[in-house]
DNA sequence: AGTGATTTTGATAATCATTCTCATGAGTGC
DNA sequence: GCACTCATGAGAATGATTATCAAAATCACT
């Protein structure tokens, strides 16, 4: 792992949430270091690939993304205060692929979001 | 609503499931409409926000519509030619509702969507 | 129908996140 | 030091979406 590479997981760790891969690449610039677009994206895309971080969008579809350590999951979002629960799903996965191949497709990716009201809001 | 605004929700009525601005867009020049993009988005927009089509994204970031009033069910895209299939899931429904109960979430709704390439892409 | 006012349209330009390109630089082994 | 590989990052290219704005359609009223 490279150095660059390491400013980019560092800056989620640190953050503990959601970042735009904008915002990561502002954020490790304004430490004075250097750093390009392109990396960030490449380091991002790595990572999620690897499910090393997690990824969702926003309403406008801009991705964010956020360190997980705990391999491929869901997310129950509250709508309210934008509180979030990891979710394992094993179960889905299945079915997700039971379905695909069943109908005949190939390469399938699956888009799981539960949106709610916590007990808080 | 005017004649454009309508075959924009037209084009979707006959597709039964997710179109993706762009192909709206496409679809109503091939039978030989004048159209705008920007006439598609602002219509879409509009349709969005009074809830009378559902938009969710891609993992591209891409935005699908999709009229809303129909029953309740999942889909399966091709995301290269568009075909989609629609799926029972009663389980993926008693799943997420158990979920959302034991997280103390109320209100609960949920996005629930498979890409992949269908056998002739 | 005529007229002026208002809304809608759609071609085009602008925006913005993301990806691509490619010359440069850093690192590694000999 | 030297050759070689691979990551880097500046800038261009891409593609969806949004903004602009003049022309066209529609409306309200006579």
């Amino acid at each position: 792992m490279s150095k660059s590479q390491s400013s980019v997981l560092a800056t989620l760790e640190k953050a503990g949430g959601f970042l735009s891969a904008q915002q990561i690449f502002q954020s490790i610039r304004k430490q004075g270091k250097s750093t390009g677009l392109a990396t960030v994206y490449r380091t991002l895309q790595k990572a999620a690939s690897e499910n090393i971080v997690d990824v969702l969008r926003k309403d406008d579809g801009e991705a964010l993304y956020r360190l997980c350590d705990t391999g491929h999951h869901h997310h129950l979002l509250c709508t309210n205060c934008g509180k979030t629960v990891e979710i394992e799903a094993s179960a889905v996965e299945k079915w997700a692929n039971s379905v695909a191949k069943s109908n005949g497709f190939k390469k399938v990716t699956h888009v799981v979001e539960l949106f709610g009201l916590c007990q808080k809001c």
